[in-house]
DNA sequence: CGCCAAGTTGAACACCATCAATATTTGTGG
DNA sequence: CCACAAATATTGATGGTGTTCAACTTGGCG
């Protein structure tokens, strides 16, 4: 058989990539390991699965088993407390690990469910933790992406407790157009794979309130919008609409020493 | 010498008190080691160190060097975005680890000070780190600290994001209480360690607004207020207006399909 | 005793939610 | 491919919750 068949491999590239041949390798978990130990992580990560549009991957409440790293599509995740009213903590693009949260717990703290046709790889944790004593440079990085959920959580706590209307949507574009930098592509031409709704679930505003704003930013030229097809126009403005000036330097600190 | 020569112990006590005799013990860390392994952990904890109030812990890019445990007081940690504004992120009681949130990174990306005079101990995280890889049930543990520092960002953004004033204050002395039960303290009857403007900084709300619904709330006989003395008078009132019933379904479900 | 920080209380306004109507897109079946 | 229904999005009018501005009170500390 030569091993020129292509065929084989691209069939291979639509079921089964492994981690050194998938296009999101660079932002993924792969480079958090040594090349060497690369098939050990791979030997591990389950085959992929696909969920149709709305799908949930899984259900607060369920028994945590797996992260999943987002291979196409995109994933939402929610909280849902009690009385009924959800909240979406995060939305999740492909190269990007979902679950993180229930890190270490015996269930999962909150739901995740596919916002468009997406495919995932499965990350059973349970192989994972004992690989991360195994691989120094893996526990690192599971720190790291740790540290990077509460991060990306806390500029949301940031954006829903001190700013406006505006200032929430524009810093929340911004940051879908960085992460699509990160995977190559145009960071100011992107396609939004959430509907208003969501958006305006997770930001805590009300949807009419998305939609006018998204009109106003449209009216002014900072953006082209054509529903969920967003092009920006004015990175500058929108850079500093989602970053209001702040007279008010109030501070949060008892002692404003300045740091000399 | 005599053993019994009780002077020395309680110099200790006051200084370097070890884990295995410290009070914090069962909310700290030591439950997450074998008992074997505890003076591992206790080899690498620096010897306590003394806050006074206002006293910085660490500064927002610092170099991350070390988790804090705090033993006494209480700190707070604060977001400063480049325009100046603060965010108040978290408040930190003794046995909680502060600095988490910069656990695998580099450099310190929130600040921390102490709210009153207070003492921590602190882990040099390298070290702890290369220990984890060692103690399979410290790693577990970090992870878990983690995800639970993860969960509490989730719950005050969905307080931040769905809830009038009036709830997020009564969430907020709720959790509060919550973490001094956990300590053995009464959960009826406690002090908070931080000003009315730090409650407002953190949950998003004006410092006018705090004020007012705190005296309703006295009004009201669900509380008693003096200053930052609170008792708990009528608890089941106080969490009903903590999380208010949810008529709306809304949803941000694609498919509300019910789980069978 | 007097100063300054922190907290309380009141009045007016602003921003955003809500309600309501319309428009647009999506999905489905003829 | 078109027609229809359902879901989603837009736009307008109105009102409420919480902010802002301001005056005043209280408490800690020299």
């Amino acid at each position: 058989m030569p091993d020129n068949l292509l065929p084989v491999i691209s069939i291979r590239s639509l079921h089964e990539v492994n981690c050194s041949e998938c296009a999101l390798h660079p932002v993924c978990l792969p480079p958090a390991v040594d090349e060497t130990d690369l098939d050990q992580l791979e030997s591990i990560i389950e085959r992929r699965r696909t969920l149709p549009r709305g799908t949930p991957l899984f259900r607060q409440g369920d028994a945590f088993q797996s992260l999943y790293a987002v291979r196409s599509g995109a994933i939402k995740t929610c909280l849902t407390p009690p009385d009924g009213a959800e909240h979406i903590t995060g939305f999740y693009l492909p190269g990007e690990i979902v679950g993180l949260d229930s890190l270490g717990r015996t269930h999962h703290g909150s739901s995740a469910m596919a916002l468009e046709s997406s495919t995932v790889c499965a990350i059973p944790f349970a192989q994972l933790e004992t690989l991360a004593l195994k691989l120094p440079g893996l526990q690192h990085h599971l720190f790291k992406l740790l540290s990077a959920e509460i991060h990306s959580d806390q500029q949301l706590l940031l954006l829903l407790g001190k700013r406006s209307a505006e200032a929430r949507i524009t810093a929340f574009l911004l940051a879908v157009a960085t992460r699509h930098k990160r995977r190559q592509l145009s960071e100011n031409h992107f396609h939004l794979p959430m509907s208003r709704t969501d958006i305006g679930n997770h930001l805590g505003l009300a949807i009419e309130t998305v939609s006018r704003v998204l009109t106003r930013l449209q009216q002014t030229g900072v953006l082209e919008v054509d529903g969920k097809d967003i092009r920006i126009l004015d990175r500058e403005r929108l850079c500093q609409l989602a970053e209001p000036a702040a007279e008010n330097t109030d501070g949060a600190g008892i002692n404003v020493r300045k740091l000399s």
